[in-house]
RNA sequence: GCGGCUAUCGUAUAACGGCUAUUACUCCAGUUUGUGGCACUGGUAAUCUGGGUUCGAUUCCCAGUAGUCGCCCCA
């Protein structure tokens, strides 16, 4: 055996979550599923292992994303797996093998952890959480309207004011249209052309305007683009539709152009209007036929994904993560006078939990006072100090360590006391 | 895959190339043997790894490793 001491440091681009992060995963989680609940969503999941073929069939542009960018691996049986990257390929799977029982349009959503191998950086991890909410089935807008709306209430539900972001919306369908009434018919100029609107705000006026005479050939044509691109009064059915549901912060914005292929209609992304953060907080889009590799009919769908990190993001730099998420929620602390005693305290806790109230012993080998100074720092709510009197007389004597408070009696008495307390 | 920046106790930090490597917080123990937060006293604990320059390197140079930021890519 080598003596190299293990790191005590995650793995590359993974996190921990230590109580204090968990707290805050937990909350973002909790807000996340009880929104998309709120809009009838029902929750699904699968496993993060799917067979690589999945996401290989998507078509030979995604070979690089797959090669390279996640990880694939083969098992024990000489099969390629992959951690699932995203989760749109295996929800396509699971409506698809299920498209003859369900009754659409269906609403689902998942909280699922993804897995990419690329190199870390700022909101880039490795492993990430992503909500992914989709409603199947139907093509009338109103579902795009609604899943815009759901993205917009989950971010007032973290706390988040309609200033804080900017709803960027445009329409693939529509963007062809325009390029193919400007004579601009390959579907490979186009594809060009969306690709350097994405990095329009990224570079420069300048080399904008000559990368987009490179790729149409003719200054003229490029300057034509740009001024359609930059007319912002698009009158949109979804961008009327969110007006009539309050939703003002949202803009057309012919330039939106993301980086997924499988969008057809409707796509939007939302945008921190922090200058010092401008990043996207989440995005989505219309997409017609997800399940085309499975065969069968068409399934058409709208959806969006929003992650963890930038959510987390979002909302420390805002100042969103409300403080009462960090505080124990342990009500009673059982903390025997000495070690001998430490069993009849997990008795006597016994009793409390089967009342339900989150009790813990103390049952260290420290000083009575230096126990009683740890849990009152930890934010325990009670104390119960146990000694061969009190167990002898089965009368407790109760503390608030809050209220620096003290009450005598027998255990139904305290256990009274304690829920009248949380009421 | 490419580039910038960084690397000292658990955390955050200090140290013209030269004493036993600083300070704060945390942690541990005590002042206080069955009752908390304060105060005081004491203690544990670090120069990423490997080379080079030098009488001497935490400090300068090179390489590696790791972190971080950006590019590429972005499902």
């Amino acid at each position: 055996m080598k003596n190299k001491k293990l790191s005590t440091e995650s793995y590359k681009g993974v996190r921990d979550f230590y109580p204090e992060d968990m707290a805050i995963q937990s909350y973002i989680f909790d807000t996340w599923s009880d929104t998309a609940e709120s809009f009838g969503f029902q929750r699904y999941d699968a496993s993060i292992l799917e067979p690589a073929e999945l996401y290989k069939s998507k078509g030979s542009e995604n070979e690089e994303i797959i090669n390279e960018q996640s990880y694939t691996f083969t098992d024990r049986g000489d099969r390629e797996v992959t951690l699932r990257p995203e989760m749109t390929p295996t929800v396509a799977r699971m409506i698809a093998g299920r498209h003859r029982e369900l009754h659409f349009p269906i609403r689902w959503y998942s909280i699922p952890n993804l897995f990419r191998y690329e190199r870390p950086q700022r909101g880039r991890l490795r492993e990430h959480w992503q909500l992914n909410c989709d409603i199947f089935g139907t093509t009338d807008y109103i579902a795009d309207v609604e899943i815009i709306a759901l993205s917009y209430h989950t971010l007032l539900n973290l706390g988040a004011t309609p200033e804080m972001f900017e709803i960027r919306i445009n329409d693939r369908s529509l963007m062809e249209r325009t390029y193919h009434a400007l004579g601009i018919k390959k579907a490979e100029t186009i594809n060009q052309i969306t690709k350097l609107n994405d990095r329009r705000r990224k570079i420069s006026d300048k080399e904008y305007r000559t990368a987009l005479s490179k790729i149409v050939n003719d200054e003229v044509l490029a300057e034509e683009i740009i001024m359609i691109l930059d007319q912002t009064d698009e009158q949109s059915d979804v961008v009327l539709g969110l007006q009539e549901l309050g939703i003002t912060n949202v803009v057309f914005d012919k330039s939106l152009a993301r980086g997924f292929d499988y969008y057809t209609g409707t796509i939007f992304e939302f945008f921190d209007t922090n200058k010092e953060n401008p990043r996207a907080l989440l995005g989505g889009g219309r997409y017609d036929n997800l399940t085309a590799m499975f065969g069968g009919e068409p399934i058409v769908g709208v959806g969006f994904g929003m992650g963890d990190v930038s959510t987390r993001n979002f909302l420390e730099t805002h100042n969103l993560i409300p403080e009462s998420i960090r505080s124990n929620s342990t009500d009673l602390a059982i903390v025997p006078t000495d070690q001998t005693l430490n069993l009849e305290a997990e008795k006597l806790a016994s009793e409390f939990r089967k009342q339900k109230i989150k009790t813990i012993t103390s049952i260290g080998t420290k000083k009575l006072g230096k126990k009683i100074s740890d849990l009152a720092q930890s934010g325990t709510t009670f104390v119960i100090i146990v000694g061969t009197d009190e167990i002898e007389s089965k009368k407790y004597t109760l503390k608030n360590l809050q209220k620096n408070s003290e009450k005598t009696g027998k255990l139904r008495q305290l256990i009274s006391e304690i829920k009248n307390h949380r009421k």
